[in-house]
DNA sequence: CTGTGTGCAAACATTTTGCAAGCAG
DNA sequence: CTGCTTGCAAAATGTTTGCACACAG
């Protein structure tokens, strides 16, 4: 498997048309709205926030949850998106255009901030090794106050 | 705060009343039952697995699922009782009787293992420091294979 | 006794599915 | 044309809340 690193979004785009072809589905223009405001927008959505954005942005195409819902988890299963489960309840997704990187979270804004460590990255590949375990993924999320409301205080 | 280590059932026991008085509440059988359970299973349990674990080992106490929830929200809001979030949806609980660890979750089985490692915690703290977060709290699981299921391909 | 705790049913929130019509290939 | 895709509404999950009765303190 190759990884899919800081894509441009015409390589995005053309990595999900030869997903969507190798599968014998169809590109539409609503899979393309979602897969773009995904790119445009570095946040981490919930399918809902993603499902307002989308309509805000392409109102006239009429774009139901259910759809949002659906190319989401498409994209999730083609590796071209993840999604980070929370605390408390809902997912949020990012797209898997970027190098491998975990997730500080700010337990009073929420805020997303993303980080990479390759110390890290090996130590858990030795603790899987001790277990012999396969790796195959890892989540990785801190959370804390940002610096931003620690200040509010 | 202190942690609340490797505790017996009966200093458990111990702090959890100490926590309801402290709180104007109730030390009831079903309350009881909840810990007592979670304490003798050391599995993860999913509030619906632990709501029919319990209602087995105490037919006829008549414990509803209601109870269970607000249970583990009531263990989890102070501290006796950690939960995990999943990929796809639901959330697991285990006891916070046990020093820190994190877990490696088998993708094909589910089964959850724990472990320690001291190194990874240092890196957390630096990675926080280096952010200006004030950490909190943190999460790490491990998806892979276990040796099981490996074997059994 | 007082007020918290309980189970039940209903309400909620989130995600998935069935269906008829629409549209990509 | 074929059959995948869509939006809608309904269903399915998972979790929380309102209520009247039960019971701990």
């Amino acid at each position: 498997m190759e990884d899919i690193e800081s894509l441009s979004y015409d390589e995005l785009l053309n990595t999900f048309k030869t997903i969507l072809k190798a599968n014998g589905l169809k590109f539409t223009a609503q899979r393309e709205a979602i897969l773009k405001t995904l790119y445009d927008n570095p946040d981490h959505f919930t399918p809902e926030n993603l499902y307002l954005l989308v309509k805000k942005q392409y109102p006239n195409l009429n774009t139901g949850i259910t759809t949002v819902y659906r190319t989401l988890n498409l994209l999730e299963e083609n590796k071209l998106a993840t999604s980070l489960s929370f605390g408390s309840q809902g997912k949020k997704f990012e797209l898997g255009n970027k190098p491998h990187h975990d997730h500080l979270i700010c337990e009073i804004c929420g805020k997303i901030t993303e980080f990479e460590d390759g110390q890290i990255e090996t130590l858990q590949h030795q603790i899987a090794k001790k277990y012999n375990f396969k790796l195959t993924d890892h989540l990785m999320q801190l959370y804390g106050i940002c610096k931003n409301c620690q200040n509010k205080n």
